[in-house]
DNA sequence: TAAAATTAGATTGTGTACAATTAAAATATA
DNA sequence: TATATTTTAATTGTACACAATCTAATTTTA
């Protein structure tokens, strides 16, 4: 008896059957359509995921930043360096904890948000998916995060 | 009338609203997660997928398995030439069409298929996602990699 | 409270990714 | 059939990712 209820044809190995390769493919191959949007603007897609999380909310450490968006010091730190470059954001060390960095928006990283409003409609344009899909989608993807910022918790 | 049946609250550039986002921490993180049960074998993950794809179809062309795994010889190419240095495949040259490179699998590569066999059952147990999801999810992520691959065919 | 442990961010090293370019080979075309 | 075009890999340059390590600051604890 098979507690997985697989069928008995089921290839673990097969490349089609991997959910990580699929979810590798897609990540890659969406944010790689990304580019010719955010060139323009002078982002990477780091940057445009960083923004989006500093939109919600500002004056962050690179910690917390680094826990929203799952990226490590190692990833976020020289990403951060070149956004400050471009005036898009401030990195300070806190007074209080000197250990920590606080990110925050420049007016004219704020400014930016409005050039970005339409990147998202023109995404869901590019018809990578039904849209009566992609919530389905969305919710799977939540689900499975939330398991994995759990494992990443303690 | 909203055409695209969005509750009115929907803020496009939510980070949660982000498809891709979604989909970039959930295959970070999982392929993180096969890190410990590759490295012991030698492999990365990209080398894991390429022998997923040989042990299916050996004997390919650097462009086929490019197309295969969503790859371009940029990044093939060296993670092909350390798979060769250990013994994993064997790179030669076409005689029929010299620009074609064939990339064949060795013995101690055909043998490695054993040991990986229980990956798979590995990775499922680490509970990522509710095992009656995943075919969902799975089928899902298939239909939008056959759109990205529509869009590179041409 | 002085030493040990922890924490935050930066740095270093290895390994992808992909765009753009190059070079050689094969194919199409004038 | 010479020339132009296309095709295939390799190379180069830029940008992540992350593990491991390091340093300085803070907190715990003996």
């Amino acid at each position: 008896m098979d507690s997985l209820n697989l069928p008995n044809d089921f290839n673990p190995l097969a490349l089609d059957n991997q959910l990580c390769f699929s979810l590798y493919v897609c990540s890659k191959e969406i944010i790689r359509r990304y580019q010719p949007l955010l060139e323009p603007l002078g982002l990477t897609y780091t940057m445009y995921i960083t923004l989006l999380s500093l939109w919600e909310k500002d004056c962050v450490t690179v910690k917390d930043l680094g826990k929203r968006l799952f990226l490590d010091s190692g990833t976020l730190t020289p990403v951060l360096k070149k956004m400050e470059k471009s005036s898009l954001i401030t990195r300070s060390r806190s007074t209080e904890d000197e250990r920590t960095v606080l990110i925050c928006l420049t007016g004219e990283g704020r400014a930016l948000k409005k050039k970005c409003a339409d990147i998202p409609q023109k995404m869901a344009c590019s018809n990578i998916l039904d849209i009566q899909k992609a919530p389905k989608l969305l919710a799977l993807l939540h689900c499975m995060m939330d398991r994995l910022s759990e494992d990443t918790e303690k």
